[in-house]
DNA sequence: ACAAAAGTGTTAGCTGTACACCCATGG
DNA sequence: CCATGGGTGTACAGCTAACACTTTTGT
């Protein structure tokens, strides 16, 4: 049911009934904005000011005014985080709600938790206020408020499941990118190194994934040969999908990491690799 | 952030703020529960008695109640919905939140949604209110009150894509069951006919997925040679996954059916088969 | 005896993986 | 001219898909 109906209300579904009958709660939205900066997996946050968690970091957020829903809510929250002027194309993803009832020790708060997935990173609004917002290294993250450690893990797992099966590493790329560079998404959110020339067949063998920039366009990142530029295509599913290596080890094994690029996916404390989480393709 | 952080909130973020500083919302639960009955998929459903859509049949849920999460609410309506005695064993998993400021004409209403998934379907509830529950064809429902067409539509997806890579398809079965009774899960949710050789081979092949009924235990389902008993295992993951067949035709193909069983996975009146959706691997 | 479902075996074709190799550029 | 990264080719392992075939029951 959506209003009225429930173990104590059944049946008698009123017309106007007293909207503040019950409790009432807060409905905010949580942000796990990522980029890549030099390579490595960031996230921006904001410095408490205030009581509960004074000084600690936490995901941007705010509450989801009266008439918006949760999504324009979050978009609304990560223009004024970011500074970014059209954040309408950006990549947003709802995570899922949390809702325990004492995950805010001053009233219900019920919140929906989205992830957002930057190109490049603008550096944070920095508003006047206050709280400082700041892009921090995801594998260098001291507790966070709140469950803000849970969240930001399920939006790590929840990204780096996506990756195997959708075309959303465009997201983390500019306009322009190179087949590298998109495989450093890859590596980087995976904490996995890839054969460069499985990656790219795989890449340009799935239909709308990526389509070449037309002109003899290139660029390079320094040395090696200079590489061919791709556009973010139209396809958002990738199929067969692009499985993370390490994979297919049955029994226990704990994350033995043979990359040589990246250490390893740590979270920052990162609560339990997150089984239960509503998705989030192992692997 | 969690609370008091937000565009006009911020930096301001008070100790003991008022509670009533903002227009209420209700929060409350959506319950997709499926089932399979007679080998095709089924809906717990209420009839609404009242205004708005009266009449039609909408998702059973209920409010969350002050000192509970959102799961323990599902969890609870589930019970009371079903008459199930201990819910605690059944397979519930968040969708997401619908948080449209317009879903509900009376007030504004957030809801998370859920999919339960159950083994066998006892008569519904029916409890002395006058809404009724029932169970119906998932392959045969009239459009939905609020936006509970889209909510199905979306658990439907959800389901469907879990269980490529997940082992849920167990919490379909009873406490034993057979490898054509898993099989089954399979075809009715995804509609269409798999390979029985193929698919005992791949269930096998996965570790965790079932165990033999070590006792020589058998049992018919009608006429045929009987079939091995098996429990569900400890696994959840299914490594590798089993993909959806009519898989792998990459460029433009209306769900063409050959599924010489069920019809079509046609659901209710299916919301673009949401790509959008927040998870729903597609295949 | 026949139909139906369980279960075993076998094989052709595909895909992923690993790795050797060539190309173009900066230092 | 060497290191570095882009890009191409190729061969082997493993898996999937398709289907033939045997087993065991009910009618």
């Amino acid at each position: 049911m959506t209003a009225p109906v429930n173990g104590s209300a059944r049946g008698r579904a009123p017309e106007g009934y007293d909207k503040y009958a019950f409790e009432p709660f807060a409905v905010t939205v949580d942000l796990a904005v990522l980029t890549l900066r030099a390579g490595t997996l960031h996230v921006l946050l904001v410095e408490r000011g205030h009581e509960p968690y004074a000084g600690r970091w936490a995901l941007p957020g705010g509450f989801v005014l009266p008439d918006e829903s949760a999504e324009r809510a979050a978009r609304r929250e990560l223009a004024e985080e970011t500074g970014l002027s059209d954040v309408s194309g950006l990549h947003l993803e709802q995570l899922r709600t949390y809702s325990e009832p004492d995950r805010d020790p001053r009233m219900r708060v019920v919140s929906v938790a989205f992830a957002a997935l930057l190109p490049h990173a603008p550096e944070p609004h920095g508003g006047g206020d206050a709280a400082q917002a700041q892009w921090l290294r995801y594998n260098a993250l001291g507790p966070l408020a709140f469950d803000h450690d849970r969240i930001l893990a399920d939006a790590h797992d929840r990204v780096g499941a996506k990756l195997e099966y959708s075309c959303i590493a465009t997201a983390f790329c500019p306009p322009e990118f190179t087949l590298g560079e998109l495989r450093q998404v890859y590596e980087t959110v995976w904490g996995t190194a890839l054969d460069p020339p499985n990656f790219r067949r795989k890449v340009l063998a799935t239909p709308g994934f990526v389509e070449p920039v037309p002109g003899a366009a290139r660029l390079t990142g320094g040395r090696g040969k200079p590489a061919a530029l791709y556009r973010a295509g139209t396809a958002d599913t990738l199929h067969p999908p692009l499985l993370r290596p390490t994979t297919s080890v049955s029994p226990a094994s704990p994350p033995s990491s043979p990359s040589p690029s990246s250490p390893t996916p740590s979270s920052p404390s990162q609560s339990p690799p997150s089984p239960s989480s509503p998705e989030g393709r192992p692997a």
